[in-house]
DNA sequence: TGCACTGGCACAAACGATTGTTCTGTTTTA
DNA sequence: TAAAACAGAACAATCGTTTGTGCCAGTGCA
């Protein structure tokens, strides 16, 4: 049942019921005795206006989407779920696709959001150099805000994470804790927050005087394994490095069992920090030092920018403001002095 | 731009711009010379039809929601990724809905759910006993399956675990390997999978002529407290079991995270097995036997009753089918042989 | 020449709500 | 007593599509 039918049945103007079911009885006075009674009825017949109608009519849809390389990765679930709570009392819903990590894919979906008139759109890129999605983006009309991954030729706002200053952070806590020889698990693709990431720690050892030969990196995909193979490389050989940085989610994991398998244990024989907290990173043996993303303080500022800039809200972030968020590191077990 | 601009830009009428854009050009009969015409223009001027318009018209949505307790929950990642990969053709979208394991909350977000006249709704219940829950998806005019939880006490369709066997199949191992003490951590609320899996794990025992008090369980709630209380109360006492089964995806952090604090070497001294495979299952030190669900299948066969129950397309599943699909095991390192 | 047919498109009615404007009484004011 | 003010509700336009039907002109046939 519709508002239009309830207004028949009731022998009112379907105004009236729009006006009292939206909550607006007062503004448009409406008799107190009618309110009363289209409220009843209403809940008598379960009748709610259908959003459906009244976005078209307001030209807004109550609904913004996430895109994500993959909502399998704790990092982009967290985020999910951080969005979804910043905008659980706003009537707000939550569109969410799943690139699967495939460039074309992401821009395939992407065309379809922006078509698909939302309030908004919520990207973490895959990519670093998607010229597709740069253009498919450039002509959209609603707001975008690039999370995590910031695309370095597309001029829209972004909320990400100092990844230099990570950088430093993790190679600073080896250095002072002894380890002259690092090494570097890159993640999937020629990602821009890895290089930046990197940069940080060649910055952190240039500062301690320590020799770009003091650094190795491997690794070239996000699969297990390319982190496997790289960790390999790392690892199986002569003079392996004393400490390891792994720069994605996943290849923390492929580290640990490749260590099991060479029986190097750790942290006894090698120091570990891995990129991003993960739920099981203080559970795992040996619990894990990690560099932890402040994820929901992260939601909140994609969706804070979003809501500023609706309704011709000019009053808030520039256009193309990027924010940039601190990492911070939790100490555990899994680094430990090296003399 | 939409189509009406379009059409009267191009001077022709709305409806001949709707049939061509929407891929009825032929049907109609619109001319070789219109047909171009407009597709031109339309690819000029980056005009695709308003979905909202064409929902309003058609009566659907082309969206479906899902509504887990926790998307951090790699169960219900993966679930979420799987649904959106088998809907990611078919033009219908996925509108993410997190209740934060609150049944209060799920209870909200449903009803809001049902009054966005989506296209169908699949839910994985948070407990299994939400009065309000069942009250409200009785009068739901969608169609709705259940995944993972089933509510007993709800008529509705739902895909799931067989959790006796997936018991059966746990605890059958583990005395296949020698182990005659079996304990057994519960994960939250009082679930009904738990109780059917503890039911599962009694039959195995029951079986192999072990008694009752073979068997101890513990736990009393999903967080990472209550089920480190519940691993303290099987292990840290006189006569512990040689074996765990865990029933909860937290639980197993847990066990491993007591058993490193009490010097328990696993498997050495104690064999574990975890249900729910995760990510990082087969990386964690022991490599974790797990008991795995059919995640992709279980979303596929949820999909599959929601496309059924379309266009009045009575053809497919019954009304109230239950399909329960099996679980697997997944040897590992973490079950050894006891004498 | 007249009729039926049909290709090609326009007309207009939904779909379900929101909201500015208008209309009808009733009460207050001058 | 007439005019003004106001409360309460109806009217109608609008948002952007889709789709059944109607209209017109050209063609084939008798």
């Amino acid at each position: 049942m519709n508002l239009s039918e309830l207004a028949q049945h009731l022998d009112l103007a379907i105004s009236t019921v729009s006006r009292v079911l939206s909550g607006n009885a007062e503004k448009y006075r409406i008799s107190k005795a009618t309110t009363e009674r289209i409220l009843a009825a209403a809940e008598e017949h379960n009748v709610t206006p259908d959003p459906l109608g009244a976005s078209l009519r307001k030209g807004s849809l109550g609904m913004i989407a996430l895109l994500v390389p993959d909502i399998t990765n704790p990092f982009f679930s967290q985020l999910a779920r951080s969005i979804e709570l910043e905008l659980r009392d706003s009537d707000i819903a939550v569109q969410l696709c799943d690139s699967s990590e495939e460039i074309e894919t992401e821009a395939r979906l992407c065309r379809k959001l922006l078509a698909r008139r939302l309030d908004g759109l919520i990207i973490a890129p895959v990519g670093n150099d998607n010229c597709e999605l740069s253009a498919i983006i450039e002509q959209a009309n609603m707001p975008i805000v690039a999370i995590d991954r910031v695309l370095p030729g597309l001029p829209i706002p972004s909320v990400s994470l100092d990844n230099a200053n990570a950088g430093r952070i993790a190679a600073g806590h080896l250095i002072k804790a002894g380890h002259r020889h690092l090494g570097c698990l890159r993640g999937s693709y020629e990602s821009h927050s890895d290089q930046e990431r990197l940069a940080g720690i060649r910055e952190a050892m240039d500062d301690a005087g320590l020799k770009k030969d003091h650094l190795s990196v491997a690794g070239k995909g996000s699969s297990h394994a390319s982190s496997l193979e790289g960790a390999t490389e790392l690892l199986d050989r002569e003079n392996p490095p004393t400490a390891l940085i792994t720069l994605s989610g996943q290849g923390i994991l492929a580290v640990l069992e490749l260590a099991a398998k060479l029986n190097l244990n750790i942290p006894g024989q090698l120091s570990v920090i891995a990129f991003d907290e993960q739920p099981w990173s203080p559970f795992m043996n040996p619990l894990l030092t990690t560099i932890s993303q402040p994820v929901a303080e992260m939601a909140g500022e994609a969706v804070t920018f979003l809501k500023n800039n609706w309704k011709g809200n000019s009053s808030g972030t520039e256009p193309n403001s990027k924010r940039v968020l601190t990492a911070t590191l939790c100490e555990r077990d899994s680094v430990r002095e090296y003399s």
